[in-house]
DNA sequence: AGGCTCATGTAACCGGTTACATGATTAT
DNA sequence: ATAATCATGTAACCGGTTACATGAGCCT
């Protein structure tokens, strides 16, 4: 239940957007932390102007099409920081992996296979580091939309990937090594 | 999609099973892997059983109510093993945390709100990773249900999860000091 | 007396995924 | 020519959550 209130977030932060822009933003800066489907995105923004979270004006264009821009409200607000405020902590640190349930039923199959299965995690740890690397610096040059205030706490998330990805190449290295010598 | 082949997973492994023992073992294995509601198991074995991947057949019991075994049919095993060797890893390293979401948008916040904040996610780390430790000694004495082939892949699953809280605890720290010296 | 264990489910609802649908403009 | 960008949505479906419902027996 919480994609309603990352949208409420960059709302608040940016003022004014459509939802193809919040898509982007999302795409971009939430795709391992909260991944998002564009029809969510705007199926969300018009259950949020049912609860009065948001409100919309749309603007036309010529060439292009119409678009819809929502604006955060008093209401919307007063959510977010209700949401911000009570974090109870005792769900936050699922990990929910088709991986590891996988892993856990490897017993029948050959040694090999199992290491190539985590050889081949292990690159993809490697793969996304990379470009989580190239996206920090995406959204440093980034003109369009100022997270000045935000730079820290987006950076301690980024941290947080960076780590994470980290340890699961550190963790997929001690594995490998403890079924090579089974 | 892979509640259904979990429980099919640990269907290979016992023999039969009942759903109330899969929630069990769900429970107390994959309760971080894998968290699971009582009421979907019992929903993913009467559909399983509509697919031909189990069969059922009911206990009548005496003094407790009767109860209903399931068993993993050769259509179950044979999707299994083609869920266990397809692994596209595409999708295995999204972290989805609500937590997160979270500390990105805590910008509004005092710095002394946010630190408190971490340190209450450090909490809940710490916190676990005990429960982990104890948990670990409770399934090796269990007698219940034998793993002996699978010990070394739980173990492995069991490292994971103890390599993350652990890391998680490092980035608290991490994280703490930097806004600290803010 | 109160709560836990055993044991199975239904019903309402919500959030998320995939596919389908449109159509002009702009860049390669 | 072809593909991408801009921009919005609908529809069908599926998986998951929460609450409701039952009822005997055993433990403290």
């Amino acid at each position: 239940m919480s994609l309603k209130h990352g949208l409420l977030g960059f709302l608040d932060l940016n003022g004014s957007m459509t939802g193809y822009d919040l898509n982007k933003i999302f795409m971009s800066m939430f795709k391992y932390v909260w991944p998002a489907q564009r029809s969510q995105i705007y199926h969300e923004l018009k259950s949020m102007e049912k609860l009065d979270w948001v409100s919309s004006n749309i603007i036309f264009q010529t060439g292009k099409p119409n678009k819809k821009e929502y604006t955060i409200t008093e209401e919307g607000k007063t959510e977010l920081k209700k949401w911000l405020t009570e974090c109870d902590m005792r769900d936050q640190l699922k990990v929910k992996s088709v991986f590891l349930m996988k892993v856990f039923f490897s017993g029948r199959n050959h040694i090999s296979e199992n290491i190539n299965l985590i050889q081949s995690f292990k690159k993809e740890c490697k793969d996304l580091l990379e470009v989580l690397k190239v996206g920090d610096e995406v959204i440093d040059n980034s003109s369009e939309i100022e997270f000045e205030k935000n730079k820290v706490y987006s950076d301690i998330v980024y941290d947080f990937e960076e780590d994470y990805l980290k340890m699961c190449i550190e963790w997929a290295d001690k594995t490998i090594g403890k079924l090579e010598n089974k």
